[in-house]
DNA sequence: CCAGCCCTATCTATCAATTGGTAGGCAAGG
DNA sequence: CCTTGCCTACCAATTGATAGATAGGGCTGG
């Protein structure tokens, strides 16, 4: 129950973490929904800041491998992209959560430095693979791929974070199809 | 000093919304700003939603009144428009900071309703401002404007969101940029 | 083969700091 | 003299973190 117990910390710390930020992240709540006590959690992240740091890097690992694989079921760059906007909705649909990042990017002036670099990684890679979708679709020239990817990555957020102050998977799902009447998202 | 002493509590506690949300507001912080005890605030507002509360009126109340006076010194409802974005840039280059809203939104689980509320009221009272100016301008069909101006202030803050996680106000200039490129903002 | 040892993972118990909140006093002024 | 506004002095709960004990599994030397 080792690598087990690691790996339950680091789920139910990230649940927790999509809905109360790292602020709202504390070791015996997390204890609790893991059944075993908060020391044993320090025993695996020594520091908060370490189990920080560990949820948004297994974040953004698992977000890097959803891309992929979305990538390699969509029969084209085009279609991939259209179907982009549904991890965020998914979000939504799991007790109102939200990006684990977008929150963490609100907490800026409260993040030990490990986990803001997190935070950015996970950005950047959103708006790579955005940008690599764009430019084989076609969508815009390639020299606007990377200023239109991190656009859409930001509105997407923004949506994101409208519809969850509502509790409303339909406000996010109005504002995604507002941003594909004005042309933002394809 | 009483009126002010409540006015500079109002100030102080909004500041440090604007930069660690709801959940980072503590009275001795506070107080030490404004420089009174921590007691002292309580008597002004009994409770900590009471204080939230008061805090995210007074911004919705302010934001109007800034809204007002930019529809009122604009030529028209389109320069009006366009200026919009910049109050979210004020934000950012005053200490990095961000909506309140914006925050609370993020903080949805853990918010006093009364809090959320007000949350709520100043999104709408933006929403209608913006969809009255894209309707008296006509940069969308009167029917496409109340969803157009959500469309509008999800992708602005967003933007501010990614610019604050970078502490870059450039980044979020060039989200603006993007969204004029795609369409989505006049 | 097995006794001794160490490593892993967890527990109990406790700390110091922080934080929201309360009780009661005190000074000024209308 | 009573209201307003602030203060001192607490309190209880929460929280990140540490110290030290323990149980079990596996490896090693005799």
């Amino acid at each position: 129950m080792s690598a087990s117990a690691k790996e339950a910390i680091l789920a139910a710390a990230r649940r927790a973490a999509q809905a109360h930020g790292y602020g709202g992240l504390n070791f015996r709540d997390l204890a609790a929904e893991v059944g075993i006590k908060s020391a044993s959690i320090h025993y695996h992240f020594p520091t908060k800041a370490d189990l920080g740091a560990a949820v948004a890097q297994r974040y953004r690992e698992d977000a890097a491998a959803s891309l992929e694989a979305l990538r390699a079921e969509a029969p084209d760059a085009l279609a991939a992209l259209r179907r982009y906007p549904e991890t965020f909705r998914r979000a939504l649909l799991t007790g109102n959560r939200m990006c684990l990042c977008s929150y963490l990017a609100a907490e800026h002036d409260d993040l030990p430095e490990p986990v803001l670099r997190e935070v950015l990684a996970f950005m950047e890679a959103n708006v790579a693979w955005l940008a690599r979708q764009l430019a084989e679709a076609g969508v815009v020239p390639a020299s606007q791929a990377e200023p239109r990817a991190r656009a859409m990555m930001a509105a997407i957020a923004g949506a994101q974070l409208m519809a969850r102050s509502r509790a409303e998977v339909a406000v996010y799902d109005t504002l995604i199809e507002g941003y594909r009447q004005a042309g933002l998202l394809p």
